[in-house]
RNA sequence: GCGGUCGUGGCGAAGUGGUUAACGCACCGGAUUGUGGCUCCGGCACUCGUGGGUUCGAUUCCCACCGAUCGCCCCA
């Protein structure tokens, strides 16, 4: 065998990529309508800005960067998500200054994770998300979930669920995080190794933990939403009313949790309830992030966004059983017959490409039953027939493959027929 | 990182310790010297993921590696 792809990554061939395009097509369409504009930064970055950003405690840095040394002895690290590097970039132009505010970007491309690859998880995956910076309203909250939900919805997927949760701002989640701890610390022994290890890194997320689920501890464990202070529990409630007024379902969950450390307020996740869409069920994820544009050097200005990612936007759209359509048929396919007249069919093809025809001819030296089988293939509308006889009189058989007519026409008028049709 | 299953032509899929590795689809050619989609006939794997071992002999048995896949962890 020779050379594959890396582990954890993938080829996209044709009949993938023009799916990609269709949603690629939908996606750019919506942003627009919300007024996002796309933001593109590199794929790799200095370290330091995801360990800051994402967390030292996340799984992401810990263990699954695809961190490297460049020549000049810098720590880069291909990108792990999209939020860092959009915050980065705000920074660093001072975007803050400029006169259209909120800051609303979008973005798509490649991130990597070194994980162990299964269904819905690649190493090299693509993500499109949003970022709405410079707003700490609750609308735009509801904004970025709308959006987020609106991404599906305009692809034709059915089975989603928006689940929400406020992780509350700095105070709320202290005060939650020393209720879980003392809460937890008298059954220690009883949780699983990991959730051992979680109680005093990162409390919270024992709460989603599939172990130690029915253990009794779980169930009465102390809510972040009862540990809320006063301005974070009206954020939440003022999100909740946006979400009212556009008649958006949601389902408050608040064992939620998002995997990086930089979220504050508003956390939310869209499942889908597909039949057969494996173990994977979220769609995507997002939040706010209060303190991030200043952990980064910037002013105290906060920001909210969502990411998705591509590869299980196809899986939910095959779960679903949608069809993505796109026409890639050829409108027209020149047949030659015998050496003299493959001359003419180049000439004819340029022409007619000249014109805005999708048009193709045979390079396999097919006869002619061959090159009708091509033409049909390729769905072509349009066979455009050129031998020896027709060459000597300056015309083509054009032929609708669709209803069997065929007429003689002039060379130069072969754009103009088929343009008109018959 | 841990555990289970798997790896045969472009695709799907049988099969066996021993001189021809089924079949279906696709593709190519012919029946039909210049007019397609149907039908019929014919062709199409110096080789069974890679490397090593056992054996007189392995695609089939053993080991390692690589990869895929499912579950765990975690997430998009």
């Amino acid at each position: 065998m020779n050379i594959h792809v890396p582990r954890g990554t993938e080829d996209l061939l044709p009949d993938v990529t023009k799916k990609w395009q269709v949603i690629e097509e939908k996606l750019n369409h919506l942003a627009q309508v919300y007024n996002y504009k796309e933001i593109r930064t590199p794929i790799f970055e200095r370290t330091e800005l995801f360990q800051r950003s994402v967390g030292d405690t996340t799984d992401i840095v810990q263990k699954e960067m695809y961190t490297f040394e460049d020549r000049g002895g810098r720590s880069l690290t291909l990108r792990p998500e999209g939020t860092a590097s959009v915050a980065r970039a705000y920074v660093q132009h001072k975007i803050h200054g400029s006169p259209e505010q909120p800051t609303k970007l979008y973005y798509v491309g490649p991130m990597f994770r070194y994980e162990r690859p299964q269904q819905g998880r690649t190493r090299q995956f693509t993500q499109f998300g949003i970022e709405a910076i410079g707003s700490a309203s609750p609308a735009i909250d509801a904004e970025v979930m709308a959006f987020a939900m609106e991404c599906y919805q305009t692809l034709g997927l059915k089975s989603l669920k928006l689940v929400l949760n406020s992780l509350g701002d700095q105070e709320s989640r202290e005060a939650h995080r020393n209720a879980l701890i003392e809460h937890f610390k008298p059954v220690k022994d009883e949780l699983c190794q990991d959730c051992q290890n979680r109680l005093e890194k990162n409390p919270l997320r024992l709460l989603d933990c599939k172990i130690d689920r029915d253990h009794e501890a779980m169930k009465t464990a102390p809510s972040i939403l009862d540990y809320l202070n006063e301005p974070s529990a009206e954020y939440f409630e003022q999100v909740k009313k946006h979400l009212d007024a556009m008649q958006i379902p949601y389902v408050v969950d608040d064992t939620l949790v998002r995997g990086l450390d930089y979220y504050t307020h508003t956390a939310f996740e869209i499942m889908s309830e597909a039949e057969g869409f494996g173990s994977i069920t979220t769609l995507s994820g997002g939040g706010r992030y209060n303190g991030l544009i200043e952990e980064l050097g910037g002013p105290d200005i906060s920001g909210i966004g969502f990411a998705f990612s591509m590869e299980r936007l196809l899986m939910a759209l095959d779960a679903e059983g949608v069809e993505l359509d796109k026409d890639e048929s050829v409108d027209c396919y020149v047949i030659a017959i015998g050496e003299e007249a493959k001359y003419a069919s180049s000439k004819i093809v340029y022409q007619l490409r000249k014109q805005n025809i999708k048009v193709d001819q045979d390079y396999l030296d097919k006869k002619v039953k061959g090159q009708f089988k091509a033409a049909d293939r390729l769905g072509a509308t349009y066979a455009v027939i050129i031998g020896e006889e027709e060459l000597n009189n300056g015309v083509a058989n054009v032929k609708n493959l669709k209803t069997g007519d065929q007429k003689s026409v002039e060379i130069e008028k072969i754009a103009d027929e088929i343009k008109t049709g018959f």
